[in-house]
DNA sequence: TACATTTAAATGTCTGACATTTTAAATGCA
DNA sequence: TGCATTTAAAATGTCAGACATTTAAATGTA
């Protein structure tokens, strides 16, 4: 079913990618058992440390499931859109911090794709999925709140917009746009004034949702993207400034 | 930096997770280098085998990348867009297929993240993006392709208008959304005449962000997506019909 | 200085062993 | 026979030690 070319490196990766390219493909099918560990040595002609650093790689992507003991082994799993968030997440993460992505780029983005489901969230949004949002947005109301908890909420709030489409993949693809933008927003200190005008626009939305009023809800979303621009313009103002100033002053 | 509970199961995973919270946590930084393995063994108290393990889970997530020879070693690796596509479009593909994602459903994500960028895409295209969409759009015309080239090109084509939004972290959002759609569409069988009024979709909307008309192109596109969805409901009915009729001549 | 050689440190791979988990089969007993 | 218990086998998880290979720094030499 797999073969290796005789490349001399990283054997483990080729044999992943063989079995990978194996489920990828259709050539095996989900909770389907693959050979055991010391059989898949003997079909690629390697020892067991090295088949079994192949699997971990494949476990690492959730692509197989282990399971000891006789009649067990390494089976094909089942991709769920739980397992996947996480990764998913964990990348976009990575990714805005690790490239040095701009505020405005990252939000811009985060708006622009919870825009692309607004119009269905409008149109199907449950009971449930409206409570919800009404459940956030009394808590980002408390006084007590600290930042990152509030953040938290703001997430949550966004979070439930997006599945309020009732598209699965869509709900796949947006979490990790909404959840990677939590580091940077949590750099943003809210006063109580921005708290409140954010809020404003949160019930705007659910407002319009509940109405099931596109139109409405699009607007205050586009106008809560300005206003959170302009929030993140602000923060990053002023932290280069302070960056400026201590720079001249350790010269 | 990182401890590990007393449990006794999946010491690999365990391992890798501190590592892996490590690094997102911002607790090690790009580029900075891991203890080599028997260090690791040491600090965990296991065998370098498990490291090992471990290393690879990390790896597979291209959180870390791995030299060797005097001074190599495992270091944080910045997690780029080329690397973060793959994994993106592959997690995004086996959903689909995997758990049984209808064709309306993905192609109702798939539109309604591109009409996402669509305004994006008007106002910043470059003459670049243009001439890519305008080459696809001419390969499409061409009586000989296959229908795999032709949804290549259509997948092409779809790309550049995402691309042309110029917002890296859109364009990675909605790489993998777009692409893991080929599957589902490479069932359809194009016909000369739905060839035609998909080029003449493309041609619009390639000629409305010419212009930088963001609601033309918005219409064509959502014209597109109508079109594209009864295409798709023809085959699944015909493929249904077809299921029906061998199970009903087996029976 | 420039080039060749040596050396050390690290990952990559192999072997063999033992521990643990889990299920199926065998066994024993009423 | 029927049921509970025990046993055996198969598989993954872990460990220890060895050797191969790669790489860059250190060293030696013309």
């Amino acid at each position: 079913m797999k073969i290796d070319p005789d490349n001399k490196s990283d054997l483990s990766a080729q044999i992943a990618k063989a079995i990978r390219d194996a489920i990828v493909s259709g050539d095996m099918i989900v909770d389907q058992r693959l050979p055991s560990e010391a059989e898949l040595a003997d079909q690629f002609a390697v020892s067991r440390s090295t088949v079994r650093e192949a699997l971990k790689r494949l476990a690492a992507q959730s692509l197989i499931r282990t399971q000891r003991g006789a009649f067990g082994g390494a089976f094909v799993n089942r991709l769920s859109y739980e397992e996947a968030y996480g990764d998913q997440i964990t990348t976009a993460t990575l990714l805005l911090s690790m490239n040095g992505i701009s505020f405005d780029v990252a939000c811009e983005a985060r708006y622009a794709l919870e825009r692309a489901c607004t119009p269905l969230s409008a149109e199907r949004r449950t009971a449930d999925i409206l409570a919800s949002m009404r459940a956030e947005i009394h808590r980002q109301a408390q006084p007590g709140l600290s930042d990152e908890s509030f953040c938290a909420s703001d997430v949550a709030f966004h979070r439930a917009l997006v599945d309020g489409a009732g598209n699965p993949v869509l709900s796949y693809q947006l979490a990790g746009a909404v959840e990677a933008m939590q580091p940077l927003m949590n750099m943003i200190t809210f006063t109580a004034r921005s708290r409140e005008a954010i809020v404003g626009f949160h019930i705007r939305i659910a407002d319009a949702l509940e109405v099931r009023a596109p139109d409405a809800a699009q607007e205050a979303l586009h106008e809560l993207e300005a206003y959170t621009l302009h929030l993140g313009r602000d923060v990053m103002a002023t932290r280069d400034k302070a960056e400026r100033n201590k720079d001249s002053a350790s010269a």
